[in-house]
DNA sequence: TTTATTGCAAAACCTTTGCATGTAT
DNA sequence: ATACATGCAAAGGTTTTGCAATAAA
């Protein structure tokens, strides 16, 4: 439930924080920016100003509820925290985000790691081009 | 010689083209934002509107002479485009973009992309950490 | 001379912030 | 009652664009 997720970020429990949070979890499109929230909401004839879906966004990001990604555009797009790492495919033609779990990328980076002495403490790997349903 | 890699753009040879390409060349850092040119030009007494830089940076992008890349921060860095592809490693320190040459990664993403049915154009690589010299 | 390029100022776009009002605890 | 949330309007930062003046071909 939601309300269970939000109380234990210390947070208060507010209609817009309800509001938004839903929107994630009626999973259609996952990564959503802003912009987008605001519209979904509009459907459900909730109006939520984007100063506060901005600040909303940014106190569940911090809480580990969300997680922020910056593509290509420069515009923000979040989505839930599923407490593992996975990658993105982006489609060209859609714009589809498309999650995958990558499980062989940690022995990889390793190696590079070692070389550069590096101490990694995230990474980010993106593909780009054109997903099954657009070819 | 950078006229010779500008001639062959179509692009007509301007003070302000042969500047900005002459900054990439200096190989200090590699990885440049509009507002770093200017600034880079302005200690050689060489002033350029940043209309003109975005509009040049856009040419040249699209001419192959220079990758834009998005990485954290929501502005735009650009660095020359030597052909291959390479990756990145940004210190959360210094904010130093360090390129890495992975071989391996296309092994593994054939993977998922038959998995997935994905065609792949492209793809990024960004490894978050802190670099040798802030350890 | 023709066409592309430049600078300026204004605007677009995403995001953040100050402040007064409203709401959860 | 207190501390936190919200909306509005304004402002921040990066990037784009219309237009008149300028320079390259």
């Amino acid at each position: 439930m939601s309300s269970e997720k939000l109380k234990n970020t210390g947070l208060k429990i507010t209609n817009a924080r309800l509001a938004i949070f839903g929107v994630f979890e009626q999973e259609q499109d996952k990564h959503l920016s802003a912009y987008n929230i605001q519209d979904r909401l509009k459907q459900t004839n909730i109006e939520i100003s984007l100063a506060t879906i901005y600040r909303v966004l940014g106190q569940f990001e911090e809480a580990g509820l969300l997680q922020r990604h910056e593509f290509d555009d420069d515009k923000a797009l979040y989505e839930l925290y599923d407490g593992e790492h996975h990658d993105h495919m982006i489609c060209n033609k859609c714009s589809n985000v498309i999650d995958f779990i990558d499980d062989d990328i940690n022995n990889r980076k390793d190696k590079v790691l070692e070389k550069y002495n590096f101490l990694m403490s995230g990474h980010r790997l993106v593909l780009y081009g054109t997903c099954n349903d657009c070819r």
